[in-house]
DNA sequence: AGCTTAACCGGAACGATTCCGGATAATTTA
DNA sequence: TAAATTATCCGGAATCGTTCCGGTTAAGCT
């Protein structure tokens, strides 16, 4: 599980510097129960913490966590980007009627040499995304 | 594989017209070679047959593709998104240097009961992708 | 305490997509 | 096969998430 203390001494390692306004956005990406948070939500949540907080240093803090590898950018059809945190192959099951996302390990993983042979194709990254609805929907629906 | 024949046979059940615009954006959509391509693309392909052709009808095609779901719309990172016929299950392979997109076939794909029993989600549409270097680009880097 | 410069801010710019209202043409009906 | 209906088209304006900009602030080093 991604943790603040582990972001920080990332962030430590790479020459970064720990400013308030990048832990109140930290803040929230390891906030429980409020996984997957897009760049609005974010800064609403941060700015409690730190008031004087603009919305392009809250993208400037996703994309430098992004780059590091720290964090992960999913984006959807015209939708805001969301965060993630969960670097482990999984599938994200994401609610079509809510917008709740929900990981869920895989048990069989497709083999990436198996591909590399096949194609040719080297693989770097993966995004593996069910849609659908959600068990809460699902009931509520009925 | 998707056919233009198809894909008309399709909008007359549905009860839709078929227009210059439509059949010169389908034209696009099935023709060799170009799988996978984007509305800018398909505007300057399309406009070749179809000389007065506009944007906002190029999107509205797409749109109207998808939503019967003859067609797939997948978007990315800010870049424009991408259509898509092939709708078995597979992966998408994404080079991040040519932008080229190769369907994969899953040897294994996840069993969608075990999840909506595990989870309760219940899943009505994919998005599969790995991201890397296809064949071609990862030989060009050496 | 002073220096360097990464990080910040607010607002303007961007780009893909959608929305609008009037014009056009595909299809149905007589 | 002409008239009627209305889906579709067009062009341009609007939208919206994100990025870019130039000037300012403050983190971290000496």
């Amino acid at each position: 599980m991604l943790t603040k203390e582990f972001i920080i001494q990332k962030l430590q390692e790479k020459g970064l510097r720990i400013t308030s306004q990048r832990l109140a956005v930290i803040d929230v990406l390891v906030g429980k129960g409020h996984l997957h948070p897009g760049a609005r939500f974010i800064f609403k949540e941060a700015k409690k913490k730190c008031p004087g907080l603009s919305l392009s240093s809250v993208y400037a803090n996703i994309n430098e966590l992004s780059r590091y590898g720290i964090i992960k950018s999913l984006e959807f059809d015209g939708k805001e980007n969301r965060c993630e945190g969960n670097l482990e192959e999984h599938v994200n099951l994401i609610c079509e009627h809510c917008g709740k996302i929900t990981d869920f390990k895989i048990p069989v993983s497709l083999n990436q040499r198996e591909v590399a042979k096949k194609t040719g194709f080297m693989i770097t990254n993966n995004r593996l995304e069910y849609y659908g609805y959600c068990g809460e929907c699902t009931k509520r629906k009925e």
